[in-house]
DNA sequence: TTTAATTTGTTGGAAATACAACAGACTTTT
DNA sequence: AAAAGTCTGTTGTATTTCCAACAAATTAAA
């Protein structure tokens, strides 16, 4: 893992890294499996970077039922919207297998640099989640995949594009069941909406050959 | 509208903030009711501060339907998040009345502390959108206001607590039917699972007394 | 090519939701 | 206090979704 060459630090020259670190007093620690390096209703106001292994983002709800809510591999951030925010955390944070984890202190972050490169990374977040929850937010499986597919067509600029999902990743993303999607879409290609073939998609406006 | 009483100012001082927007490359703009202030597929760079009046943040499918997805008011930001991320627009922004917006330029935002604020506007929006998101992934409706009140309880510290909605707001919230949800929180009442009256709820665990 | 494995579409029954309509409880106004 | 308005819970029906199981189509492997 060169973490000179991840997304946080770009723009910053390889030389420059360890002094920046330490001004942004930076801590590595390694880690082994089932450790807890992080615990819901602290206030760290650290961030970490994964450097190797895994770490899966754990949230145990009111009844103690415990679920993976989302995992960090090497050269990903986990923590860094709770830290930055100066909220106490909602998930804690396990190792799933040995690695170590770099954290720094959001308050010592003055690196423009790192903010900018910060910034733009929750910017793109916050982007994905308010596309994501578009699509979610309608109420029938044929609303929510209309949704998704006519995101995607003006992001393609076009009425033909291809998705990058297959149907059961498609389904999860839209947190419906994979098979009555398959019926939905069935029923819009009979309707004239749409045709698909594979993750091709071709959009019909009103009165357009079905081809 | 004091703009250095803002979230986005805090911090800096009413007597820097003159020179500080100049070098963000400030611009600021009336507009009159049904000005198009910002266009889908344009990359600004440029996020909005409303100083004055409300704009719709409106979006059109690839059928042209047009709905709103967002609105700010006085104080509020705009478009931040594809500014700061130098993507292009998927959504654009439409004067609801007339009013004054400020622009600032992403790439000049040098100041230390308006990015630190920026972060923390980001980081707080993210941690609201990935809340919400896990509620509305649960596939029920039952299952979602299990996920809601229990995030709310943990928050609370406490097995009771006071919502900050009403149930259509809820409802809403949750995307999903006010009267079947209604229903479903009978139920879950019936069930033990909890009690409640009006905006206070009481979750109870296993076994406990239901009142 | 043949076989095996994966993905996708289809169907039927059980369950859950949306929708509409309404009654009771609660608030606010007059 | 009375009236008007709002909010909440309940019910019945039509619709939709989920789930399981299976067949067809596609891809990968032998």
């Amino acid at each position: 893992m060169e973490i000179s060459t991840l997304p946080l630090f770009r723009g910053i020259p390889a030389g420059e890294l360890t002094a920046l670190l330490a001004q942004a007093s930076a801590r590595e620690a390694r880690f082994q499996k089932g450790d807890l390096l992080l615990r819901r209703g602290e206030v760290t106001g650290r961030l970490g970077l994964v450097l190797e292994g895994t770490v899966h983002i754990i949230r145990e709800d009111f009844w103690g039922n415990r679920s993976i809510v989302g995992l960090a591999g090497p050269g990903e951030v986990f923590a860094e919207s709770y830290a930055l925010a100066g909220e106490p955390l909602s998930v804690s944070v396990l190792a799933a297998s040995d690695g170590a984890a770099l954290f720094l202190d959001a308050r010592h972050l003055t690196d423009a640099r790192l903010t900018d490169n910060l910034l733009s990374l929750l910017a793109r977040k916050n982007l994905m989640l308010t596309g994501k929850m578009r699509h979610m937010a309608c109420r029938t499986t044929r609303d929510k995949l209309l949704s998704y597919l006519s995101a995607q067509a003006l992001a393609a600029g076009g009425s033909e594009f291809d998705i990058p999902m297959d149907r059961q990743q498609l389904a999860d993303y839209l947190a419906v069941d994979r098979s009555a999607m398959s019926a939905a879409l069935g029923k819009l290609r009979d309707e004239g909406v749409l045709t698909f073939r594979k993750n091709h998609f071709h959009l019909l406006r009103q009165g357009e050959e079905r081809d």
